[in-house]
DNA sequence: GTCTATATGTCGATAGAC
DNA sequence: GTCTATCGACATATAGAC
């Protein structure tokens, strides 16, 4: 178990995540951050001494917490576990103007430092790895779990960004929502 | 018509287009166009007085470009059509390292000027309509020709991002194939 | 159309006092 | 843990010579 994170790294954390979400991981800096905890920039320093430490602390927490919250991937039903995912991203979307972390660093990936990526990869191998299990619990064999996982979490992400920039929430449902229905009918388990 | 761009607006388009689809927009600047160029800055913004400019004048060009390509929807098969879409997309990105400006744009879109983010919306609204064009040639009723072209689009852009950060170029085929498969099966039209 | 030179601001990062 | 002060580098952008 690391060092349990001070309140001001938690709070810096927090606005880093909602910045990076909402104008990427280039599009803020270490006063931005400053100015929003009424601090000074020098102090953010102090926390994470470079903005590579940020980054890689950052998506470390955001892993954790979305893995966390996901929670047993065999328990309850398929339908409902795909629905929990495909609603969490949907609100995001809706109440942050956000998409998920992932996707940002992802799409800014070759722009970032190492341990960045490292840290991006690791939650698209561990979110598909989810919704694989998700949908081999429900009786899908391996291959097409995995597919199926893969092209889930991407169509979310996809459906995230251009919902975001036509303004329209509603292309995230139409983009969406008939793929969960294929991938998890009523009567899997 | 529009005034035809100097040799070396094209040129400085060509080198902003592709740093940006690699890096972001927020992740290059005027000197290293002008760098790649051999030329200097203030050269840079006597094309584009400013960098909102530039953007804006790459997206239109892309629009243009990429619209143009795709051609005519009601000609050839639903499935040769959309198979052109995936594979000119697979191509960018196994060769070029890069996604498509929509998808990179879009996903920036809270941190960029206006003007480009309204030319990323309208690709979206063009390059959907011209797959739901497709699909209604096809056969398919408006509504599900509809929701089919944005999920087509965002699964493919999500895939875009998804199999760049994992370094595997297998994840966009695992993603979008069998969808391609199931919106253009090959009896279609 | 390109250059030199410069203005003005911000960036990430550090030193050292409190 | 936060501050003041500062560094050198880089950002966008402009003025004016050639």
């Amino acid at each position: 178990m690391t060092t349990a994170p001070s309140a001001t790294a938690t709070r810096l954390l927090d606005a880093a995540e909602a910045r990076t979400r909402r104008l990427g991981f280039n599009g803020f800096s270490f006063r931005d951050l400053a100015d929003e905890l009424g601090i000074k920039s020098a102090s953010v320093h102090h926390h994470f001494p470079t903005k590579a430490d940020l980054g890689a602390a950052m998506i470390r927490r955001y892993r954790e917490r979305i893995l966390g919250a996901l929670g047993d991937p065999t328990a309850g039903t398929a339908a409902d576990q795909l629905a929990a995912v495909v609603a969490a991203h949907r609100t995001t979307l809706s109440e942050l103007d956000a998409l998920c972390l992932g996707a940002m660093l992802g799409a800014e990936a070759s722009s970032l430092q190492d341990a960045v990526c490292a840290g991006t990869r690791a939650f698209f191998v561990e979110i598909v790895g989810w919704v694989r299990a998700v949908l081999q619990h429900a009786g899908a064999p391996e291959a097409h779990a995995d597919a199926d996982a893969k092209r889930l979490i991407a169509t979310i992400n996809g459906a995230m960004i251009m919902a975001r920039s036509l303004g329209d929430l509603a292309v995230y449902d139409q983009a969406v929502n008939p793929l969960v229905q294929s991938l998890a009918p009523m009567n899997s388990r």
